[in-house]
DNA sequence: GTAAGATTCAGACAGACGTTTGAATCACTC
DNA sequence: GAGTGATTCAAACGTCTGTCTGAATCTTAC
């Protein structure tokens, strides 16, 4: 608050370089606070604890891209009924802009893919603090754009998205050495529009026979 | 080789059970043979370091899968030319079947989702090694069930498709409160069903607009 | 310019980590 | 049943971890 928050911002920068290079787990804050240039316990001063920074580095990027969601799915409500294109559009698209900045806000975007992954508790719990609302309003919007689907397939179905995005973004490294560069998904351009253009089509995919997660046919 | 190798077995046992729940970094060495029943250099002994053992958790099972995705792949073939559903279904059903076992491989198809995402470069190089082969040759499959899309864009599909896979074995926990318990991702026979009929009609999708992969459109 | 508060700093803390050692124990052959 | 190699064991190695302390240095206000 008061006076430069500069050493704040420092240490939130080396860490989110550092923590999409290496993973959370694989850097100590010596090697953290070393390449930030500040102290080691200027770490705690700040932040209280290695947490927090994480939970930092972390809602400091997610916030503005949920807001950017959201915001989209307003405007394309405004207009009157989204088509199911433009409500992936929105779904995908601010994680990738958000990812396709910089260099660095594209590892940054690994990281984020990888948290969703990670096993420590405090993160898949900050991880339904930040989403649940965007989750809500997505599934709302969905269901009026697919009626034929119910509660639980539309938000079957947003997972997939959601994981094919993750994944996308998580291991676009392997994605290069398969198409040995010819798809590079640092095109963010490009990528955004095969997403919108397999997500949308597998959310307008039939409901399989199996009635949709209502079992009692198979053991 | 020789006598019983009941010790090694332990280990890879409780690395599995453990790795699944805390992460591979989550573990300590001395919790795992704790847990394990054996003592702490047993590991060093039979496995050199815990590189190794990780390495060894992910392939004991891994093979397997792979074997049964080309085993169903040949059989497809064998029948005439498949369609695009049976070729997503040869890829997603020997990792489902897998997780679907018991409890326990469920949890340890939680690794395996998270190893693909772990940062270090031992676990990717070892994913590369086991995928490679199967990689390309889902790669050909697919191509001549779909002959308008590009070799590129057909990589970018089953990548999209093995990330919406990952992501649902992963994430199975938060998708059961998402759909408040209505949509079990234990429920295998759903689940596959589900993910099929999302990707074939992915794979299917129109190619968008942006040339697939030539870029110069925008900058 | 001096007092008060915010911030930085080097250093140390206890504990956990992966790894290694060398002796003890086992299984088995001759 | 002595001897040999495989295996297990308790104990320790040095290193790294996140956290904390107390003094030194800045910043700001009077």
């Amino acid at each position: 608050m008061s006076g430069r928050a500069a050493t704040k911002d420092l240490v939130l920068d080396a860490a989110e370089a550092l923590f999409s290079a290496k993973g959370v787990d694989g850097v100590s804050l010596r090697t953290l606070t070393k390449e930030a240039g500040v102290n080691l316990a200027a770490v705690h001063y700040h932040f209280g604890s290695k947490e927090e920074v994480v939970k930092a580095v972390f809602a400091r990027r997610i916030r503005p891209m949920n807001r950017e969601r959201l915001a989209m799915l307003d405007a394309l409500e405004d207009r009157g009924r989204p088509e199911v294109e433009e409500i992936v559009t929105a779904l995908v698209a601010p994680a990738l802009r958000l990812a396709g900045d910089s260099p660095d806000r594209q590892r940054f975007m690994r990281l984020c893919a990888r948290l969703y992954s990670e096993p420590a508790e405090y993160l898949q719990q900050l991880y339904m603090e930040e989403f649940s609302q965007v989750i809500d309003r997505f599934e709302r919007v969905f269901r009026s754009a697919l009626p034929s689907l119910s509660r639980a397939e539309v938000r079957r179905r947003m997972h997939f998205v959601v994981g094919l995005l993750v994944h996308t973004m998580l291991n676009s490294a392997p994605v290069r050495r398969w198409t040995s560069g010819a798809c590079d998904p640092a095109d963010a351009e490009s990528t955004l529009a095969a997403i919108v253009s397999f997500a949308a089509a597998g959310m307008r995919a039939p409901v399989p026979d199996t009635p949709d997660c209502v079992r009692g046919g198979v053991t």
